[in-house]
DNA sequence: AGCACGCCGACT
DNA sequence: GTCGGCGTGCTC
């Protein structure tokens, strides 16, 4: 007997193969089961789909292809899982073997049939005896936290303050679910990479290292392939991850955390724009797992549900032993002399933190040297020659680097354009932030009479592996007086000796386009705050500087008092007036053309063509707007807002126009892509 | 996306 | 005369 079957293959969204194909089978194969096959003169990893798929592209008027191979040495994946994958290729307007295939580890693609027998005979074997480290007693607020989130059901904000102990919460949630139910899975999720290894530690420490697995783009392909396998047979009770996390395929989900879930990385930037946290949310929906968030800052999408009781909110306001959170100081840059970089103060206050022993951390959102290096004669800047920015001078190897396309060349001895030697470095990164501060910190001793020790940490830094646990090491030893650094260093990092956090650049976010820039610096900035102070000894004197000139602004209130409800409440209401997010729904098309009128065509048309589609009398199309780095890597770009006071709306114009976009052609166009809620406009 | 086929420029 | 540019089109 031959049966047809539904197979999804990893087909880009915009081919016209958008839903599974149909291929024969000598035999039937459940929904799921992963199998090789046939396409063009290609053959690839598939997966088989439920038959009564609304998607028609099966077209048996012709003979169809006969399966390659099955992988059967894995259990076929779980009808929720399917459905997980189903709804956010429909969600987020793309292929549906696109979603499916990304969501599965990367290896299984290139290996056959028999290699997976092969691997899985080598996994297999007894789990070794884990031994858990007794948790500690929680504190009364985590307590009621967890008696909370036990007794209730769906989705939990628990916002906690920095220092709080939020992961011991999310540890003993953990405990709890394996204390009722042992054969329950937990995924957990945070959203860099460069925090997975000190939460691994603890998960490991408490539930032993057979129970954990790790999944991250850090890590090799067999790596994630192992981890994978694991959690697949429901070997591993505890997947700890990245954004890519939330597919992880897990039989046994009882219970997903999302920490830090305000974090922007949990939005997926290029291919299948998803949100990990929003994804988290719905997956817990549709396994019937409960969902934890955790942030001192949550995004004000979360914040509103917990408002309209969607979610149900935890509160731990305070630290643990008493800590307190550090004193917020401003300095009003308009009465410091033109051009300061350091005001008197702050370099008071941090040469007093040296003398005393304490550490400090120093914060500016900038990387290299200085971000342009321009002539004193001419008017010649380091462009980048294939992007619309400027290549940053990075003086440790003399480079002239571009952070959008990467194009790196040795620094010219002489301007480019006029021969002048002269070319001198406009603005500052953390590396001639570093710079300044050990001038200005040169007389100043430690305890011992030694000179101070200044250490930076940013992505040049940390680029090896390796070397951010070797950096992170040196500063909880005690080695660095100064930490200089990117945005890496204001996440999650448990420093103990910090009494001092200072941030440098504020002011750019408080008057930006974008409306959500606020939002950003305010979690940045508590975030931030949140490194200092740890430690309860030292928390009364714990400060966090800031440095603007608009020290009046409403922000640095709320900042001031450590204050987000306030803030959460002022912005919301701004939110709510102009009808954005999460009070209207947005769309962004993007097109990459040659040309920018290329690209701005090509939106154009397409708006032009939604008329009378679906829904289009409930969105509203903006004009095409070339985006804010408008050229990359020599293609140009432009973007079209989509909005809607209906999500529904909303999803249900984008669904009928896809095939209207994917109809519109336009001489010069690359490429186009829809982001659905888009986090930067 | 791959990977073909298909028609126009600088090389053995 | 060929190698090779990337424009258009197809893959169950």
């Amino acid at each position: 007997m031959t049966c047809q079957l539904s197979v999804v293959v990893p087909t880009p969204a915009h081919s016209t193969l958008g839903g599974p194909l149909s291929y024969r089978s000598e035999f039937p194969l459940a929904p799921g089961t992963l199998v090789r096959v046939p396409l063009g003169r290609r053959e690839l990893l598939g997966v088989v789909w439920d038959p009564e798929a609304q998607f028609d592209n099966a077209a048996p008027e012709y003979e169809l292809k006969p399966i390659a191979g099955v992988l059967d040495g894995i259990a076929p994946l779980t009808a929720r899982w399917r459905e997980l994958v189903s709804f956010a290729a429909s969600y987020y307007q793309r292929g549906l073997g696109e979603v499916a295939l990304m969501a599965l580890p990367p290896q299984l693609r290139g290996l056959s049939a028999e290699q997976v027998a092969r691997r899985m005979k080598r996994t297999a074997g007894p789990a070794p005896a884990t031994a858990g480290q007794i948790a500690a007693a929680p504190t009364p607020e985590q307590a009621a936290a967890l008696d909370a989130f036990e007794a209730g059901t769906g989705c939990f904000l628990l916002f906690g303050a920095t220092g709080s102990g939020k992961t011991e919460v999310y540890l003993q949630a953990v405990q709890r679910l394996f204390e009722r139910e042992p054969q329950a899975q937990a995924l957990v999720m945070v959203p860099e990479i460069n925090l997975t290894p000190q939460l691994e530690e603890r998960f490991v420490a408490r539930f032993g290292a057979a129970d954990v697995v790790s999944l991250h783009s850090g890590m090799t392909h067999p790596q994630r392939l192992k981890s994978w396998l694991a959690a697949h047979s429901g070997a591993a009770r505890v997947v700890l991850g990245t954004r890519m996390a939330v597919f992880a395929s897990m039989p046994g989900l009882k219970l997903i955390v999302v920490d830090e879930e305000h974090d922007p990385s949990y939005k997926q930037q290029e291919g299948a724009r998803y949100s990990a946290r929003d994804l988290a949310v719905y997956r817990g929906r549709l396994e019937g797992a409960k969902v934890l968030l955790g942030s001192a800052t949550p995004s004000l999408e979360s914040w509103q549900a917990c408002e309209k009781g969607r979610y149900t909110r935890l509160v731990m306001p305070s630290r643990i032993g008493q800590a307190q959170l550090p004193k917020v100081r401003l300095v009003d840059m308009n009465l410091q002399p033109h051009k300061t970089v350091f005001s008197p103060q702050l370099l008071d206050a941090v040469s007093q933190r040296i003398a005393r022993g304490e550490q400090s951390l120093v914060f500016l959102n900038r990387r290299g040297y200085a971000p342009v290096l321009a002539c004193t004669a001419c008017d010649w800047k380091s462009e980048c020659p294939n992007c619309s920015a400027f290549r940053v001078f990075h003086k440790i190897d003399r480079t002239l680097r571009c952070h959008h396309c990467g194009f790196t060349e040795r620094v010219p001895r002489a301007c480019p354009l006029c021969g002048n030697v002269d070319i001198a470095p406009v603005g500052r990164g953390t590396e001639r932030l570093e710079e300044s501060l050990a001038q200005l910190l040169a007389g100043t001793r430690r305890p011992g009479g030694e000179p101070v020790r200044i250490a930076r940490m940013d992505a040049d830094t940390t680029r090896l592996k390796g070397s951010l646990e070797v950096q992170l090491a040196q500063v909880h030893a005690g080695e660095v007086d100064v930490l200089v650094g990117t945005q890496m260093i204001t996440k999650g990092h448990d420093f103990r000796r910090i009494t001092l956090v200072a941030a440098l650049n504020a002011d750019s976010a408080l008057f930006s386009a974008d409306f959500r820039a606020p939002e950003r610096l305010f979690g940045l900035l508590m975030q931030a705050a949140g490194r200092a102070g740890r430690d309860a000894i030292q928390s009364g004197s714990s400060e966090m500087w800031v440095q603007t000139f608009h020290p009046t602004h409403p922000l640095f209130a709320a900042l001031r008092q450590h204050d987000y409800p306030a803030f959460a409440a002022q912005q919301l209401k701004e939110r709510e007036q102009a009808g954005m997010p999460p009070f209207g729904f947005q769309a962004l098309v993007r097109a990459d053309a040659r040309t920018q009128e290329g690209a701005q065509a090509f939106l154009a048309a397409a708006a032009a063509a939604a008329a009378g589609i679906e829904a289009a009398d409930r969105v509203m199309l903006y004009s095409p707007v070339p985006m804010s780095v408008q050229r990359v890597a020599n293609v140009e770009r432009a973007q079209m807002l989509v909005e809607s006071a209906s999500r529904a709306a909303l999803q249900r114009f984008l669904a009928a126009w896809h095939p209207v976009l994917q109809a519109t052609r336009e001489k010069g166009m690359i490429r186009w892509a829809v982001d659905v809620d888009p986090l930067a406009i």
